[in-house]
DNA sequence: CGACACATGTAACACGTTACATGATTTG
DNA sequence: CAAATCATGTAACGTGTTACATGTGTCG
C-alpha cells in the first residue's frame, strides 16, 4: 500500500499527470525504490476505481491530470495520522532465513551470516558515500531533504541489521562452547508452544 | 518469496504435511508473522507447479506428505548462499511516509513522527518483555533459538527506527531555526537530478 | 527524415491473503 | 451424539511488477 499512499501524497500538492508523479516519487525516495512508470498508471486506475482520485481536464501541454477527491484527502489524512502498525510490516527475509538456518541439516549458519555481512558492509559504504555527497550540496529543501531522510533510514536499518548479525553469531558461539562437552540432543520431543505477540 | 523459501527450508528436514509446516513455521518465527494455513497449501501448490516439491505418499496417520525435489534442494542451497539483496528489500512504508510528509501542505511532520514514536515505544516494550521471558526458560535449541533471533531482529530494527525518527526531528529543528529569519522560497525552479543507488 | 525521449496505457502474471467448503477425528 | 479441533483444499481478490503497444513530439 505504499505506492497508493505515496501517489495520494504527491497529488495533495495539486493535480498531476502520470509521468510527473513517477518523477516526483523517485525524486523523494532517491531511487532507493525505483518506480516503473506503468505502475503509476495501474495504481492511478485502482485509486480512481476506489474513488480516491479523479481524472479531470488536461495540462496546457495536453497531459491528462489526476486530482484528489474528498475521499482521497480523507484517506491521506488518515494515513499521516495513523502510525505504521507492527502487524503490517512485511516478513523480513533475512530474519526468516536465519531462523530457518538454525540447526538446519547441512547448513553452515556462519557462512550465511558471513555472506550477508559482506553485502551489508558494501551497502553501508555506498549509502554513506551518497549521504556525504548529498550533505555537501546544501541539504536545503523539500525533495533533497526527503531523499536524505530515506538514505539515512537505509543506513540506520543496515547498521542495525549488521549489529544483529554480530549478536546472533556471538550467541551461537557461546552456545556452541557451552554444549561442547555434552552432545546436544537431536530432536526435542514436542514443539514448544508459541508465545503470543 | 519468503514463504516459498521458508517452506523449502522446513522440508529439508524431511517430508512434511501441510498443517505441520504451518506449525513449524510459526514455531520459528514466533508468530511475529503469523501464517494462514491456507497460504501453506497455495504455496505448496505453486512450489509443486515449479518442480521444487513433490507430493508423495502419506503419513501413518494418512497425512499427505510433500518432499523436496533435487531442484528444490538446489534452490534452497542457493537461497542460503546468496545474501538478501539491497535491491529487493520491500519499500518501507514509514520511510516513504516521512519522505512525503516533508514540506507537504497541511501536514505536521512532528505529529507524524510523534505518533509513530509512541507506537514504536510500545512495540519495544512488548518485545523486550517477550525476550526476557524467552531467555528465562533456557534458550536452548532449535525453535527456541530461532524465535529468540527473530524477536531480537524486531528489537534491533525498532530501536533503529526510533533513533532515525529522533535524527530526522533534530535535523528538521535545526533547519527550521536556520531559516527562521529569511522566509524559505516556496518552490525550487527545477526538480534536481536523482542520484544513482 | 530518422532516432530518441516523453507520455499513456494495457495485458499478463506472481505472490500474499482471506474466506469458505469439506472430511475426519477427538472429546465432553 | 454434538461440538470442537485438525487437516486439506480451493476460489477470489489485491497489490506489485514487468513487458509490450502506441502516439507525439523534438532535435541532429
Amino acid at each position: 500500500m505504499s505506492i497508493r499512499h505515496g501517489l495520494l501524497a504527491l497529488l495533495a500538492r495539486g493535480p498531476r499527470y502520470g509521468s510527473r508523479l513517477r518523477t516526483e516519487f523517485e525524486a523523494r525516495t532517491g531511487s532507493a525504490w525505483p518506480l516503473n512508470v506503468g505502475q503509476v498508471y495501474t495504481t492511478l486506475g485502482r485509486l480512481e476505481r476506489d474513488g480516491l482520485v479523479v481524472q479531470e481536464g488536461a495540462d496546457e501541454a495536453g497531459h491528462a491530470l489526476y486530482a484528489l477527491t474528498d475521499s482521497g484527502r480523507a484517506e491521506l489524512r488518515a494515513w499521516y495520522a495513523t502510525p505504521v502498525e507492527r502487524t503490517d510490516l512485511p516478513r523480513d527475509e533475512l530474519a526468516i532465513k536465519l531462523a530457518m538456518a538454525v540447526g538446519a541439516p547441512g547448513v553452515d549458519v556462519r557462512a550465511v551470516t558471513e555472506a550477508q555481512r559482506r553485502h551489508l558492509s558494501a551497502a553501508i559504504h555506498t549509502y554513506t558515500r551518497l549521504r556525504a555527497q548529498a550533505l555537501a550540496e546544501a541539504p536545503a529543501h523539500r525533495d533533497e531533504l526527503a531523499r536524505l531522510f530515506v538514505l539515512e533510514h537505509l543506513i540506520f536499518r543496515t547498521e542495525a541489521e549488521t549489529r544483529w548479525l554480530d549478536h546472533c553469531e556471538a550467541r551461537l558461539l557461546r552456545l556452541a562452547e557451552a554444549t561442547a562437552a555434552k552432545e546436544p540432543p537431536e530432536e526435542p520431543p514436542q514443539a514448544p508452544p508459541i508465545p503470543p505477540v
